[in-house]
DNA sequence: GTGGCTATATCAAAGTCTGATATAGTCTAT
DNA sequence: ATAGACTATATCAGACTTTGATATAGCCAC
């Protein structure tokens, strides 16, 4: 598990992203995000939900219920323009951080995927 | 100013990385943060030294005070061998958060330094 | 009809953060 | 001599955020 602060730093950035590739469900994500990350970030109901209300309140998303063929109704997310546009605000300040860590740690850390 | 999750996440990485190049005194490293960042970060006291002595009950760094020729006495901290350990671990950690990063954005998002 | 999984949602208690404040030394200008 | 600006460390109460526990409920297998 990574630490607190990183997943917390990460939430937003990862959650618009996901969106971004198409429309998904709460408990989903929670499911995703895990797989995504090998474990190292997992997301409690109490953690996500909140966020994803906020940020339709907000307009960066908006949501829909969708019948499951296997179980409870599924409520959907679909990142909004709006949302698309807080995507990429969010990379820019994910680069802008990397590149003050650069300077400290040196451009060794590269961003390239691992072999 | 980058947001506040970020800037929280940051926090202790940029710290121990800050005190691995040479010891520093508190206004100092809220000073040099502010420059290195490009006024992207900015540290109040009130968010440095409960930080600082955290990291000095945990052992990851040490103190001594210093009297300085131009002003009130400076507290100096240095990074302990505990310390070095703790931020190897960090940027472990934040390399890890990349590594998820890129699977959702792609390499493009290189960490290299800009031009 | 119990247990396990899926699925959304809330809340109170615990934990964290930070603007305001206190203390104090030096320097410059008046 | 003193007011204002800057340097320097430090604390704290009130504000804010987080999260484990809990509630509700449908489906499936035994």
């Amino acid at each position: 598990m990574l630490p607190k602060a990183l997943i917390a730093a990460s939430l937003k950035p990862i959650m618009l992203s996901l969106l971004a590739e198409r429309d998904m469900y709460g408990y989903e994500i929670t499911q995703r995000v895990q797989t995504l990350s090998e474990g190292k970030i997992r997301w409690a109901a109490s953690k996500l939900y909140p966020v994803l209300h906020d940020l339709e309140n907000r307009g960066l998303v908006a949501s829909f219920w969708q019948p499951s063929e296997s179980g409870p109704a599924r409520k959907y997310y679909r990142l909004t323009v709006k949302g698309q546009g807080a995507l990429e605000k969010t990379k820019q300040d994910w680069l802008d951080l990397n590149q003050i860590l650069v300077k400290l740690w040196g451009p060794d850390l590269s961003l390239a995927p691992s072999m």
